[in-house]
DNA sequence: TAGTAAAGTAAGTGGATACTTACATAACAT
DNA sequence: ATGTTATGTAAGTATCCACTTACTTTACTA
């Protein structure tokens, strides 16, 4: 035996900068020449790290939840009580919207749902995102106490119906930032606490 | 002079077919040979009537949204209240989506906002998208004269955030579409209502 | 230090695809 | 009829790109 792999290391290493560039050319327009250009490596480099450029986007779909997921948890690590946390969390998510590419990826891969494998990636990371609001907004009513009228599992997928347009009105600039974040707050507001403040 | 030209017309039957490929496959899997395939005609007679594969895209998220803006209009052919109207509004978005691949043609334009001429017509239609559903929901506010919490401006966008991920859940088969349904209208109801019934 | 496998370099290849060209035919005006 | 222009057919081209191959160098182990 002789020298051991560090594979696992240079992918994690090279992954954010995968992220980057599928956000911002799309699965078609990124080329594997772009990709090996950007991570400062040669093609056949990623190509010893994953079989084809599918694995590719796969890789970076995934990273982009367990990296949306990690920083909301940072976020909570004062436990701040539920209705801080839900406050919280949509204050960060209005305001740095797009900085970390997220919507960007999920838009390229919805072209792609025809295939099986990027169409089942997809299907988790909603899956485990919509779980997470769920949980929040679900600590935040439980501590009030108070019988909203919109179940959770539907206000969760309002909040993230309202997180995606909002990214699309950042993304075409239909709306000036601020009014963007208070159309978000006032949204959010109604959707989670049932009655607005 | 000899022969008019039928350019207009012909341009204006294979636009829906056209709108068709482009929403399976995406902008940039979509090739000219299968457009030209489906339409049933050579790649060189799309070419005298668009200049590029672009200009065709461009056509199609035109004629997305005027398809949509007269189905709405035919649903309110017979001037119903303007309560109704909402309230059938909200039942056809949530039933029949997908069936005509809006989002699906969006999602590939959102991919390509970084060409100029694709994020102008996305403004655009978005723009109008959400001006058709202001009118609407105002419409139905002044008639009951109840004034609601969340601005009408505001509503819009949340509907249209509401219709993107109703679609995207949809697509991912990430609910029986009776729940789909379900969550749509109530969430809807929330949006435009203010108070739920 | 010698052997081995990983890490890196550089050039290629085969297929796909946006767009073109050269030419034949069909329909309309005068 | 006849000239003109739209419409249709079929082949071609130049480029791009996912992926490969053949080779050299480096670093670790025993």
């Amino acid at each position: 035996m002789a020298r051991p792999s560090q594979a696992l290391e240079q992918s994690k290493k090279l992954l954010p900068v995968i992220c980057h560039v599928f956000s911002e050319l799309g699965y078609r327009r990124t080329t594997t020449g772009e990709l090996a250009h950007q991570c400062d490596v040669r093609e056949n480099i990623l190509y010893r790290l994953w079989p084809d450029k599918k694995a590719m986007f796969l890789a970076a779909i995934d990273h982009i939840f367990c990296d949306r997921a990690q920083m909301w948890s940072e976020m909570l690590a004062d436990h701040p009580t539920p209705k801080q946390a839900v406050e919280r969390i949509v204050k960060f998510e209005s305001q740095r919207q797009g900085e970390f590419g997220f919507y960007r990826i999920v838009f390229a891969a919805l072209t792609e749902t025809d295939d099986d494998d990027i169409r089942r990636a997809l299907v988790k990371m909603y899956k485990r995102f919509h779980q997470l609001v769920c949980n929040q907004i679900n600590a935040g009513r439980e501590v009030d106490d108070q019988e909203s009228d919109l179940p959770v599992e539907m206000a969760a997928w309002g909040l993230l119906g309202l997180a995606t347009i909002s990214n699309i009105v950042r993304e075409l600039k239909l709306l000036p930032s601020n009014q963007r974040e208070q159309m978000f707050a006032a949204v959010a507001k109604l959707l989670v606490g049932g009655e607005t403040t």
